[in-house]
DNA sequence: TTCTTGTAGTTTCCTAGTCAACCAAGGAGT
DNA sequence: ACTCCTTGGTTGACTAGGAAACTACAAGAA
């Protein structure tokens, strides 16, 4: 006979509902952003540049959990699009600087309108009690883990 | 001045904190269960396979949420280490069966026993309660989405 | 029977991101 | 000053997966 013990769903665990629905939600706003021409990572990336212009790529993967490749590739494509400037740290310091370019700042505020809509599309069938428990846990494990601000590598 | 109107933070939006804990749970589930010399994607494949054997690439497309494209990759790939079986449907019938061969069987479940780990490394931090809530409202928003059993494409 | 249509799977192309190797270019120690 | 070491950034090889074109085949319609 071929099947064997049985073992506890798939769906038991967290990390499964935790993968799809985040899967779904970045899939679906992918799909949003993609009208204004970028991707979910180069939003976040122009994001941050937005409070914290003149960061450096360093800074900027540990900020968003990317690799400094990554980080260096996605700086490479958003060059391309113009929207940000890739400069020499002023005065012999190391590094360089990101800097948002004006069509860049005039973009972020439409791709966050974006981003309020897709949280809106998802979570509107949740109480806003619900929305507050479910982001204070995510944002318990967050710091239990140390998820932010911790690089990759 | 660069500084322009101040926006939302990015964390104000759940998606973010879904993303950014989602991911860090499947990275270190895709870790553990490289000892394994699986992926995540793989896992999921065999896990249901473990409980519908004999299934056809286009059912498990729709229940694992992924492309009939990305299917057929992750078939080869497991074939070729010799844990799945693809076959031809029996007595002319369209499509193919995929059967778990037993190195697969035996596997399975300490994969199980790996995905069980890993929750209970990122949960364990939770309350009962709170882990109760996370899964009921994850499940609240898969089920209004109908995030699961409906094919991507 | 033959034509058409729909469905299953495969394949090609493309994007994204990790990893690791590889340059620099500053300091710090001597 | 010279050597080392550390840190910042880039690049190349590789993997995963989506999108869409393509193939093959089965079932109905004429």
């Amino acid at each position: 006979m071929p099947t064997s013990k049985p073992l506890p769903d798939l769906r038991t665990h967290l990390g499964y509902w935790l993968r799809t629905v985040s899967n779904a939600v970045s899939q679906s706003f992918a799909r949003k952003v993609e009208a204004e021409g970028v991707t979910v990572a180069e939003w976040v990336f122009l994001r941050t540049l937005y409070d914290e212009d003149g960061i450096a790529p360093s800074t900027l993967a540990t900020r968003m959990g990317m690799t400094k490749g990554a980080i260096s590739k996605l700086a490479d494509r958003l060059a391309g699009k113009k929207l940000i400037e890739r400069d020499a740290n002023p005065a012999g310091k190391r590094g360089q600087t990101l800097t948002l370019r004006p069509a860049a700042r005039a973009l972020v505020p439409r791709l966050a309108a974006l981003a309020d809509d897709n949280d809106e599309e998802f979570f509107d069938g949740l109480s806003s009690g619900e929305r507050r428990q479910l982001k204070d846990i995510l944002r318990k494990i967050s710091s239990d883990r140390e998820l932010t601000n911790i690089p990759t590598d």
